[in-house]
DNA sequence: TAGTGGTCTAGACCACGTT
DNA sequence: ACGTGGTCTAGACCACTAC
């Protein structure tokens, strides 16, 4: 692991677990130099890219104060995944795992131009019992090989990552909203008309290559979406 | 302006203008230190912010593979605002600027402890005439001493950049549903009891001050969200 | 082997904030 | 004047991808 991981994962951590406390200084650039052994780009790298997730802020002549992570995005970590609270009464149900000659839309997402099939994955994600999310997943099968009803119960970029060996790259996603049809509201329990939030997501590995489409169903009461964005002077 | 941004400003032009196209290769990282005349970390902070917001994928070994870029959201660039489409149909009604004492939550949100009172600003998004968000802006006076109808029109960050020179750090946002009171069923023509869409904005200013709260109430049929994210291997 | 991006260092110089 | 973070360079060395 480079040394700059290594600083970010112990800085991360410590401010986490509140060793370091909110809106105190980070020890200034030239300390953590001497304290972890290292350059200062190697500091300033690390710093970053705790800036860019919200654990920082940087203040020119000043140092860098230490935010308020509570109830941050811990999921900028996942990159690749719709939210869904973590909470213990969580489960997924697998319904099907086949492999399909796609339609238009989704070889266009999953940028294919040669008619090769690709897995559709179907599942329901409950909290508490309560059906919350119903998702669709197409994944590309020429990077995922093989798939099983009891592997399919965990996103394909994991599978990918911890199975494969190979990392995720980037997604790109989208949320809008739209009237449930029969289908959804009686899989989510929901009055047929009702509003169902949709997240669709498009997953790339590193070397660009598009591993999954997601189109996931939320239940609107169940829906909740955080983000942390930075203002970066580009001109 | 330093020459990282010059660089990332023009290279991420001709990405969108396609005068650099899509699924082609960037020139390699020596190529563009002397194309601009630069050292290697100036080229590489560059190129790392153009990955960052989703323009290119650097590939180990290969090059910088330029990225699909079209429907992306440019409004990472804007940081701390709802989405909201820049069509030529959109217009703003600015319904009240008032300072008011403000309660629990809201002080909370800005950072308050003391009973300093606070600028609550009530707009409406309209798109084509049609109301598609309200709007309720609170905003630190001791930031923004002036605020009238006219200049309530645009954001708070906005006109904290342009005539107060001041610079946006960061912005949290957080994206829920609930129904709709009666009062905003009337002002977005829904039903009363159809769900809106709330977004919540935190922004704060460069040195960590919190400069506004805004809670916005979408239109479920005009909503639309877009996000990036890349995967940092952060251990 | 050659070219590519990735990590790391040492050091110069600048800009900002505080004393 | 001093300490802080911000920009930039030159160069060493490593790791991955190609041929």
């Amino acid at each position: 692991m480079p040394k700059y991981q290594d600083l970010y994962q112990d800085l991360a951590k410590k401010i986490r677990e509140g060793t370091i406390k909110e809106d105190t200084w980070l020890p200034s650039e030239p300390q953590l130099m001497e304290q972890y052994g290292t350059g200062k780009d190697t500091v300033r790298k690390a710093l970053s890219m705790l800036a860019q997730d919200g654990y920082i802020q940087k203040e020119h002549g000043k140092g860098s104060l230490v935010l308020h992570v509570e109830n941050q995005p811990q999921l900028l970590d996942l990159a690749a995944y719709p939210y869904l609270p973590e909470a213990p009464g969580c489960e997924t149900k697998v319904h099907s795992v086949r492999l399909i000659q796609p339609t238009g839309e989704i070889a266009r997402s999953l940028g294919y131009t040669a008619r090769h099939k690709v897995w559709k994955v179907q599942r329901t994600r409950c909290i508490d019992g309560e059906p919350a999310v119903l998702e669709t997943d197409y994944i590309d099968p020429t990077i995922v090989t093989d798939l099983d009803m009891d592997s399919a119960r965990i996103p394909a970029w994991q599978h990918v990552q911890d199975e494969l060996g190979l990392d995720v790259g980037y997604s790109r996603k989208e949320i809008t909203l739209r009237p449930a049809s029969a289908r959804e509201a009686s899989g989510l329990r929901l009055q047929p008309g009702q509003l169902v939030v949709v997240v669709r997501s498009w997953t790339s590995l590193e070397d660009a290559r598009r591993l999954e489409y997601t189109v996931a169903k939320h239940h609107p009461d169940k829906f909740r979406y955080t983000d942390f964005l930075r203002k970066n002077k580009k001109g």
